[in-house]
RNA sequence: GGGCUCAUAGCUCAACUAGGCAGAGCAACGGACUCUUAAUCCGCAGGUUGGAGGUUCGAUUCCUCCUGAGCCCA
C-alpha cells in the first residue's frame, strides 16, 4: 500500500506542472567521472555535468541545501542555491523527497569543509518514489525485509552491492579462466526426464502436451559425460542446478554451480587446475592469497595440503589399522561423540559411516584449503576405482573455511560397473532412500561407446562467493533466495497461494 | 522433520523480576534558516502491538493454535 501522504504528491507535482515520471533524458555522466575529475577542484570549475541517481539524504537551509545523490558509481554530494537554478528547479527542490531519482546539471565545487559537491544549475525529476526510505542512520535490519525487498537493501548498503559485484566478477573470471584453457561452456537440459548426477532429491514437474513428469536437474554431470563421449574433450557448464532438501545457513533450493570435465586428466590434474583457479580468483577479488574469513585469515598459498580420507579419520577418531575399516569400532566412535544416536540403526558397512564421521569429526577442521582424497566407492557412485584397491575411487573434495567446495574424480567409465552401481542405487531407492539415482540406461548407452579417461569436477559458486565475500549465510550471496511465500493483507496481490501454479490473481 | 528465540508507527527500537492511558529517534507534515555533514530550532501528526482464540474487571505483557523469520540440531 502506498503512503497516502506521498500519493496526494502525485497530484501535487502534476498540479504543479511536473510529471512524475516523465520520459527518459540521456545521462552523459557519473559520480564516478565527477570524482575522478575532481581532484584539483577549489572553486566551482567550468566544466559542466550531468548526473542522475537517487537523493539519499537532504538538508534543507531555507534557500539553499544539500542533497546526496546515489548513481551506480557511487554517491556525490549536491548544493541547490535558490540563486543558482530557475523557478521550476527551486519549486522542485522545496518537493522532493528522500528516494527520488532526479537528473542534475552542475558545476563541481568544493564546500568549506573540503568535500566535493556539485553546485546545481538546473535540477528535474526523472522518476518519484512514494514510499518512506528505511531509517537513514541504522538502514535495513530485518534479514526477512532485506531478502523480500532486496532493491531496496542494495540501494540502502554498499555492502550488499559490493558482494554482488564481487559475485559478477567471480562468474566472468571462471569463464574467463576455462574459455583460455580452450574448454567449451555449453547449456544442458535443466528438465531431465531421470535426475541424475547427485545423490540428491529432485524437484518433480509437468509437461502438458507430452503429458510426462520432468525433474529440474540436480547436476548437469551425466549429460556433460555424454558430450565427452561425443568429442567435446573439455567442456564446462556453470549454471543452476535445484535439490529439493532442507533450506538452512548452507542451501538454497536453486543454486549455482560450476561443473567441467576434461579428457585424459586425472583427478589430480584437477586438484593442480583448482589451485589456480581459486587462487586467480582469490587475487582478483582480494589482491592476495590472505582471504579474511570469520575474524581470521585464511590462507590460500599453495600448495594447498592435501590428505586421504583415512589419515583424516584417524587423526580425528584416533582408529588405526583395520579399525579404521571395522563398522563396529566406527560405529562406537560415532557413537562417542553422537550419543543421542544410541539405538538407531548404524549404517552396516564402513564407508557410509566414514561419511558419517567425517562431516561430524573433519569437517569442522577444515578451514584452510585442503583436498581430502580416496573416498569409499559407495558413496562415490560415478567415480572410477582407485587401481590398488577396488574399495576406494580416485575422487577429491575440497574443502575451504569448513565447506565443501568442489568435488571432482576420474569419471567411472566401464559400462558394465557403471550399471552395476546404478542397480545399487535403485535397490537404495526400493529401499526407501528418496536422494538415491534413478537407472539411466542411455548414460550406460553412451558409455558404452567408449568415453576416454576423463576427470571431472563440481565448483559450489556460492559456497565460493560466501568464501570470498565472508558472509555465513547463503542467503547472502543470492540476489532473491527462496523464502515462504507471505499473504501480505495491505497488498492487493499478496502471495495468496492460487490454485494452479503459474497462474496469477485477474 | 525436532528444539529455542523473535514479530510493537514507513524504518530503528522502548514499554522492567509487576497485567493498569503504547512511547522515543529517524522519515513524513507545517514553519524559521543561502556551505549542511546523522544539520539545527519551533510545531503537528502517525498504531487492529503479525493473525485467530482463551484467561482476566482490564492483555503489547500470561496460555493455546496459526503464519512468517532467525539460530541450533537432524
Amino acid at each position: 500500500m502506498l503512503d497516502p501522504r506521498r500519493t496526494q504528491k502525485i497530484a501535487d507535482l502534476r498540479a504543479a506542472g511536473i510529471e512524475p515520471w516523465p520520459p527518459v533524458r540521456p545521462v552523459p555522466h557519473t559520480t564516478a567521472d565527477c570524482r575522478a575529475a575532481g581532484e584539483g577542484i577549489g572553486a566551482p570549475g567550468a566544466d559542466r555535468y550531468t548526473l542522475a541517481g537517487r537523493v539519499m539524504a537532504q538538508n534543507e537551509m531555507g534557500k539553499a541545501g544539500f542533497f546526496i545523490l546515489q548513481d551506480h558509481g557511487g554517491r556525490l554530494q549536491v548544493y541547490v542555491r535558490q540563486d543558482d537554478v530557475d523557478a521550476q528547479a527551486w519549486d522542485l527542490w522545496t518537493r522532493l523527497d528522500l528516494g527520488d531519482i532526479v537528473r542534475v546539471e552542475g558545476v563541481l565545487m568544493r564546500t568549506r569543509r573540503g568535500d566535493l559537491t556539485l553546485a546545481a544549475r538546473s535540477l528535474h525529476l526523472a522518476a518519484k518514489c512514494v514510499r518512506s526510505l528505511p531509517d537513514k542512520w541504522k538502514g535495513l535490519a530485518d534479514v526477512e525485509f532485506r531478502h523480500r525487498h532486496r532493491y531496496v537493501d542494495l540501494f540502502m548498503d554498499p555492502d550488499v552491492r559490493r558482494v554482488f559485484q564481487v559475485r559478477a566478477r567471480v562468474v566472468g573470471g571462471i569463464r574467463r579462466f576455462f574459455d583460455e584453457r580452450g574448454f567449451v561452456e555449453v547449456e544442458t537440459p535443466m528438465m531431465q526426464v531421470i535426475p541424475g548426477g547427485a545423490t540428491a532429491r529432485p524437484f518433480v514437474t509437468h509437461h502438458n502436451a507430452l503429458g510426462i513428469d520432468l525433474y529440474l536437474r540436480v547436476a548437469p554431470e551425466l549429460f556433460l559425460k555424454r558430450l565427452v563421449v561425443g568429442g567435446l574433450e573439455r567442456v564446462y557448464e556453470l549454471n543452476r542446478s535445484f535439490r529439493n532438501e532442507g533450506v538452512d545457513l548452507r542451501h538454497n533450493p536453486e543454486f549455482t554451480m560450476l561443473e567441467f570435465y576434461q579428457a585424459h586428466a586425472s583427478y589430480r590434474d584437477l586438484m593442480d587446475l583448482t589451485e589456480e583457479l581459486l587462487c586467480g580468483l582469490a587475487e582478483a577479488v582480494h589482491g592476495t592469497l590472505e582471504i579474511p574469513w570469520d575474524g581470521a585469515t585464511l590462507s590460500f598459498a599453495r600448495p594447498w595440503r592435501r590428505a586421504t580420507m583415512a589419515e583424516l579419520l584417524a587423526e580425528a577418531t584416533g582408529l588405526a589399522g583395520d579399525a579404521l575399516t571395522d563398522p563396529d569400532a566406527l560405529a562406537r566412535a560415532y557413537l562417542r561423540v553422537r550419543p543421542e544416536a544410541t539405538g538407531e540403526p548404524m549404517p552396516a558397512t564402513f564407508g557410509r559411516l566414514w561419511d558419517l564421521l567425517f562431516g561430524e569429526l573433519v569437517e569442522p577442521l577444515l578451514r584452510e584449503p585442503t583436498f581430502v582424497t580416496r573416498f569409499p566407492v559407495e558413496i562415490s557412485p560415478l567415480a572410477r576405482r582407485c587401481d590398488d584397491d577396488p574399495r576406494f575411487v580416485d575422487r577429491f573434495e575440497l574443502f575451504a573455511a569448513t565447506w565443501e567446495i568442489a568435488n571432482g574424480f576420474a569419471e567411472l567409465n566401464d559400462p558394465e560397473d557403471q550399471a552395476e552401481r546404478f542397480q545399487e542405487q535403485v535397490a537404495r531407492r526400493v529401499g526407501g532412500d528418496a536422494e538415491a539415482m534413478h537407472y539411466d540406461a542411455d548414460y550406460v548407452e553412451a558409455l558404452s561407446y567408449g568415453m576416454p579417461p576423463t576427470a571431472g569436477e563440481g565448483v559450489g559458486v556460492d559456497r565460493l562467493v560466501m568464501l570470498l565475500t565472508d558472509r555465513r549465510s547463503i542467503r547472502e550471496v543470492i540476489l532473491f533466495p527462496t523464502l515462504r511465500p507471505t499473504r501480505d493483507p495491505t497488498t492487493l496481490q499478496g502471495g495468496e497461494p492460487s490454485g494452479e501454479p503459474g497462474i496469477g490473481p485477474p
